[in-house]
DNA sequence: GAACACGCAACTATAAATGTTACATGTTTC
DNA sequence: GAAACATGTAACATTTATAGTTGCGTGTTC
């Protein structure tokens, strides 16, 4: 994994707990699943705690499970809550001595500003409930059986 | 300079040369003054001659100028020319094997998809002539009476 | 109290980007 | 034609952001 798979991590992960919201996850086998280490998996889903997207436990039965319901978390409060931004800032200085650096900032940054707005507007339409994979026997058995 | 300074560094002069659109400027120059390097000025510069935005000469009174008026070459040409994406792709597995990942995977790509037309469409409507500085005696000496 | 799981800090490894050096090629000037 | 100049490009070094890792502390269940 390289560059902005914080978030990849993050909709993967929670789209796989919407499939089975009662069900407690540690860490460890998320990361398992998601092909990384247990305490990326813990930095990243503490940040969508401190957010109110999940809850966590510690302790034997302990682990992860979402705050609300599928149907109540978009794409867009995992996005905000992981405070990334996949629309890359200007980096300019912020002020620009000179009109030409100026004049581009003023306008970059505006456009870029929209840009955010529209980003999140698309992502607020999806929650994720629509990412579960369908119900299957098994993963019903894994819900109401659990060893 | 660190991430992504690229775009910025192609505006910054660009905007710069649709001051003085005759003049030649040379990599030493333009790198002068964006607190940069020659080298990464002609990297920069030779995809934007590539796309047809500028035009380069060597030898003895060589250098770089538009190879257009800054009227007819807007933001989104220089963007499109740098091959640049500030829009982040979704950098999942082309053929994940996971439902939930393929689900998020074709909505994220849609999504970034719309993002970057949108975002090439407001590019569209700023010129290099909307960037450069107001003109003033002395670059107008420079234009018709360079030593 | 032993096993388990998160919380967190500090460190290492890696990859992308820029910066640098070196040299070749082409142009103008003398 | 030689010298000076500027681009063209490859190879290498440096920097920076990110992910990955280790270690240990805290709380919880058995």
């Amino acid at each position: 994994m390289k560059r902005n798979s914080r978030l990849s991590l993050a909709l993967h992960a929670l789209g796989h707990m919407a499939s089975a919201p009662e069900r407690m996850q540690t860490s460890a086998e998320i990361a398992a699943h998601a092909g990384t280490n247990a305490v990326v998996v813990r930095r990243v889903f503490g940040k969508l705690r401190n957010a109110g997207l999940l809850l966590s436990e510690k302790g034997h039965a302990g682990g992860w499970r979402l705050a609300r319901l599928p149907e109540e978390i978009t794409l867009a409060d995992v996005y905000t809550g992981l405070e990334e931004q996949l629309i890359a800032p200007s980096r300019d200085s912020d002020a620009p001595d000179c009109s030409v650096e100026h004049t581009l900032h003023t306008k970059l940054a505006h456009i870029m500003s929209d840009m955010e707005d529209m980003l999140l507007k698309r992502l607020s339409t999806t929650t994720l409930a629509d990412l579960r994979q369908p119900m299957r026997e098994a993963s019903l058995d894994a819900v109401s059986s659990a060893p």
